[in-house]
DNA sequence: CGGCCTTTAGAAACCGGTTACTTTAACTGG
DNA sequence: CCAGTTAAAGTAACCGGTTTCTAAAGGCCG
């Protein structure tokens, strides 16, 4: 059966297109109450279901955003997305996914096609926080952009939704800091990402108030993954090897950049039969599902990824809709989590009031 | 910047659309060297990229497909997407997620949707087996359909890429019988699933081949979820709980239809200090990323997820290219991973060949 | 040198909707 | 009874491409 077209249902109800269309939109003018009931009828009794692309060329509108994400294999991200979709899809709109892989080259051929596909609104976790030459493309062609999760280019200059990068980090930093004579590895994610610079510096400032020596922060980085983590532990347990039977840690402290990272730390220390949290505790990013569930449980900082995930689709939807916030960036407070990663902390006045609250079970 | 048309690339170039279609379509024959130098030149510096909206709606190909999933946020999906996406995107074509959360009425809402939208073909891993009346609007539509995962209908009547679950669930219910007097727990999926009544039929016939009495074998449902799990396990042990403040556990191997719901079942048993594996075996299916991470790792029935998600892809560009391959269904064979949930067995001559493979680390 | 073939390029229809503008008819009020 | 309004419905242009058909020009051959 060949695809109806509004021309055919025009011809069944012996009227013209313009008034199928009308009554299709439910335009309260135009049409009489006798022709609107005869062509809605044949309407229901088709089924009849007008092109998407015709309406889009003619009114151009697509009624779909574009969410550039890096990685869905990264439990993190199928919450933002989720969070992401569940708006969209109460609101109308659809999603075209992009993954990229962490591949900028990826992301800008990304962005090259949603523009000519011609989604309305685009939100962009972008793999990059410094070439922007593919957002300009965006802002070139009049479409709206939401940054998630990570900012490009100038903080301030666009619509985003992050989370307070210093803020968590400071707050793991710190608790781990408060560990008796702490030594602290910090894996943090590609240097190029504001997330990262933003993490690093919060670690810094809580390892500045601490006033341990210098070589008690140390700083490596790896790529987000689980496997990136583990190595990036194992080369310190290798590099720390004296050559005799006993092994020795040059640190009793990690805290990393994000989940993953720390189970592939994890990974590592107990390969060696490290034991977590009595010789080395860790802490990391993200909270995701399995956080909970790993054993010892990841002690971490929580980002509520599905909530940002909804504000950032709530926000280009109201772009779209060609509100402009005064607010331009939307900032979500993370929270650490303490569980079993890391030990128990004697109660000090002198310690940081902590949003952290310790769960149960 | 107003969004360049062909018509002002043709305006430029002093030549017709039509010349600077068969430029950008880059048709050898109708244009001279040098005209058609000359419009490239104009293409080039201007950046022009032609309205994806308009060509659909003239050539009646969009080069994009749906895919439509259950729920993103279980980690078994997102080595699916990402396998489906990776495979579109190198072959040209973009990624629509429908996000169902296993609701099978915003399942059919999205397929209308994706008609609408004029997606080249839809890769469907379905939340039901019955009904398959939003499929057959597909089919009347003339769009390519592959299964993925679930079957929807006759078995053999679509396209489709599904792995042997009778075989997966039998190789893991054998092997949990194969314990000392083993009462096996199976928590299955929605039986509605082609998959539940599947792997409870491999699960049968394991049972019945081992011959032991009828009781030994208690078949429960839950949601898919961690929780669905949980509730799952914790429901059994109430049960069998007798007033005394001595526990009793009714059963002592678990196989669950997923690996989530393994690990809700194990944190049920964990809650009452239950030990695994020694007093209870467990089994998952999927054999996401967190199964090798967690403590003890999870014995489980591996899928080849990324694969089948890029099998599927594959397909539905054969359908799209026109093919119709002889081959209907896909057949991946799972594996059953042996790893810290469940105990070691003697090796016997007697037991089948299996193919699961000990994991080392 | 004229007719025919081929190549180049343009004109126009088409894809399936939306919408500004126009026509027709009925209704209102002076 | 007729001018003025208003409601209903149609006509046609338009969105931005693709594609078929056709016209013009250039080259080759007899």
């Amino acid at each position: 059966m060949a695809k109806l077209t509004i021309t055919d249902i025009a011809g069944r109800a012996g009227v013209s297109k313009a008034t199928v269309s009308r009554v299709l939109n439910k335009q309260a003018a135009g049409v009489g109450r006798e022709t609107r009931a005869r062509i809605q009828r044949i309407l229901d009794e088709t089924g009849f279901q007008p092109s998407a692309t015709a309406r889009t060329l003619s009114t151009g509108r697509s009624h779909s955003v574009g969410l550039v994400i890096p990685d869905i294999a990264n439990p993190y991200y199928p919450l933002l997305v989720s969070g992401v979709e569940q708006t969209l899809v109460a609101a109308g709109y659809s999603l075209v996914l992009c993954n990229t892989g962490g591949n900028v080259a990826k992301e800008a051929a990304y962005i090259g096609i949603l523009i000519d596909k011609g989604v309305d609104g685009v939100i962009l976790n972008s793999s990059t926080s410094q070439d922007d030459s593919h957002v300009r493309l965006l802002e070139d062609a009049d479409i709206p952009l939401v940054l998630l999760d990570r900012v490009v280019g100038r903080r301030a200059a666009r619509y985003g939704v992050f989370v307070d990068n210093h803020f968590g980090a400071r707050q793991a930093a710190e608790h781990l800091l408060a560990r008796q004579d702490c030594a602290l590895v910090f894996i943090n994610g590609p240097p190029d990402l504001s997330q990262s610079i933003e993490r690093r510096a919060g670690v810094e400032a809580a390892f500045a108030k601490s006033g341990l020596p210098r070589d008690r922060l140390r700083v490596v980085e790896a790529d987000c993954t689980l496997e990136g983590g583990r190595r990036a532990i194992a080369d310190l347990i290798e590099a720390a090897w004296d050559g005799s039977g006993k092994r020795r840690l040059s640190f009793n402290a990690a805290f990393a950049a994000n989940d993953l990272m720390a189970f592939g730390a994890l990974r590592a220390l107990r390969h060696i039969g490290v034991l977590v949290p009595d010789e080395v505790e860790v802490i990391g990013f993200d909270d995701v599902e399995f956080a909970r569930l790993a054993e010892p449980p990841l002690t971490t900082v929580a980002q509520p990824a599905m909530e940002m995930g909804a504000a950032s689709a709530d926000l280009i939807l109201q772009l779209i809709a060609g509100a402009r916030p005064r607010q331009k960036t939307l900032m979500m407070t993370p929270r650490l989590v303490l569980r079993g990663t890391t030990g128990a902390r004697p109660a000090s006045a002198s310690e940081t009031p902590r949003k952290g609250a310790k769960e149960h079970g």
